[in-house]
DNA sequence: TCTGGGGTCCTCACTCTC
DNA sequence: TCTGGAGAGTGAGGACCC
């Protein structure tokens, strides 16, 4: 399994034992801040700060120096100034961040088909079905690591595992810059090892109540009854976390992403009371998500507004509609309808809109999931490809990811997707 | 100098229908 | 005709993730 290195991560010996893995989690370390510095040599090794630099912005991202501070991604700037007042202060340059994200899971995709982003920064491999290739997982990983740094100039860290939770565990304990390998018999201990925090889906609040029950360790949850996990965390939540301590987590390595909603949301530099700026906040609002739901093929059948006023609560309101719009005037008209409704007892901080229900090209893919003859046809199509192109080459999300492609495929949507259902 | 933006998932309350 | 339960759909809010 791993070991301390003196730097408070835990990273595996070349040695390290994978059997039984199949799954890499890979994460970029301090990803907007390692852009930046790459950019801008000159900031190499100083406190980096990507966030908003004025008004009301939080840390999108911070460098190892400024973490040592006590910066953390989510805390406003001025609180993170205070920790650490020699902090330099970038804004964040997203367009550069896209472009070196797709070159970075390209090379994930030269590997094996079966890639899954998370987000900009990391994803989930599945490297068992590319041994006789590349190697065992262990060997992919470090060839990896040394590949992302060769062309990008960046560091990553990799967990490697036979789960994706337990994957994704030890790539967060081997930043940054490491490697920690856990082989499937050695998963039970390793789970066993760590704070309940550390599991996926346990953040402050589940902690919280988990830790008022005196269940501290993964290893206090095997001891506790299913009763008690049940009133802590619900039905749903307790069930997750007693599956993913005991090492059981079957998701899949799922290279098909499908969209449920979209939405735009802005929070003003100074809190806002004239209904008249607000309504024409959600015009715009409004426009910028029918623009995204066109861009995706899409059109959403539920409209939600959401308010957040200064003294930081935060309300939404939905509506369902007859027929799915992707038309900006009526998304504006539905979104202001909706404002109407709403007690205006104080000024308002945040306003977003959100498309819900999400139909179109997203839902003719819901439909291809839930009927076995559209997935054996999809099969047939992705065999197809791979007779042509090499198995490698081809995942069901290069078959169903062309909106062309999709539309040809026979769609069937359910009937909570048919506008006149 | 308190607390962004874009999401997903879950729970609970309420309404409607059978 | 009234009442109650079950189930589905909808809406609101919260927790969590990056």
């Amino acid at each position: 399994m791993g070991r301390g290195d003196g730097t408070g991560r835990v990273v595996s010996a070349d040695e390290a034992d994978d059997t039984g893995t199949r799954i890499l989690h890979v994460d970029m370390d301090a990803f907007y801040a390692a852009v930046e510095v790459l950019d801008d040599p000159t900031l190499a090794g100083k406190p980096l700060i990507v966030g908003g630099a004025e008004g009301r912005g939080v840390v999108s991202s911070a460098s190892y120096e400024a973490r040592r501070f006590g910066v953390r991604s989510a805390m406003s700037v001025g609180v993170a100034l205070r920790l650490c007042p020699q902090a330099i202060v970038v804004v964040p340059h997203f367009d550069r961040y896209s472009a070196l994200s797709r070159q970075v899971m390209q090379l994930f995709h030269d590997v094996t088909p079966l890639v899954e982003p998370l987000s900009i920064d990391e994803a989930f491999l599945d490297v068992g079905g590319v041994r006789r290739l590349w190697g065992t997982p262990g060997e992919i990983a470090r060839k990896l690591r040394r590949t992302v740094k060769e062309q990008t100039g960046l560091t990553c860290s990799i967990g490697v595992a036979s789960t994706k939770h337990v994957a994704k565990i030890a790539s967060t304990l081997s930043k940054p810059d490491g490697l920690l390998i856990v082989s499937a018999a050695d998963t039970a201990r390793f789970l066993a090892e760590r704070p309940v925090r550390a599991l996926w889906g346990i953040g402050p609040k589940a902690a919280e109540a988990l830790e008022g029950r005196g269940i501290r360790m993964v290893s206090d949850i095997l001891d506790t009854p299913r009763s008690v996990l049940d009133r802590a965390l619900g039905p749903a939540g307790s069930s997750r976390i007693w599956e993913l301590a005991r090492g059981h987590d079957p998701r899949e390595v799922d290279p098909v992403h499908i969209e449920k909603s979209v939405g735009h949301e802005e929070t003003f530099l100074e809190d806002i009371t004239d209904p008249a700026v607000l309504r024409s906040e959600l015009r715009r609002l409004a426009d910028r998500v029918a623009a995204r739901l066109r861009e995706g093929g899409w059109e959403a059948g539920t409209i939600a507004l959401k308010l957040r006023f200064a003294d930081f609560t935060t309300i939404s309101r939905s509506q369902s509609l007859p027929e799915a719009t992707h038309v900006g005037q009526r998304i504006g008209d539905i979104a202001i309808d909706l404002f109407g409704r709403v007690d205006l007892a104080q000024p308002v901080r945040l306003i977003g809109v959100r498309g819900e229900k999400l139909r179109g090209a997203g839902g003719g893919l819901l439909a291809l999931w839930d009927d076995d003859e559209h997935w054996r046809r999809v099969d047939e199509a992705l065999d197809g490809a791979r007779a042509r192109f090499g198995r490698a080459a081809v995942t069901r999300a290069s078959v169903l990811g062309g909106r062309r492609d999709v539309n040809a495929l026979p769609t069937n949507p359910r009937p909570e997707h048919r506008p006149d259902a």
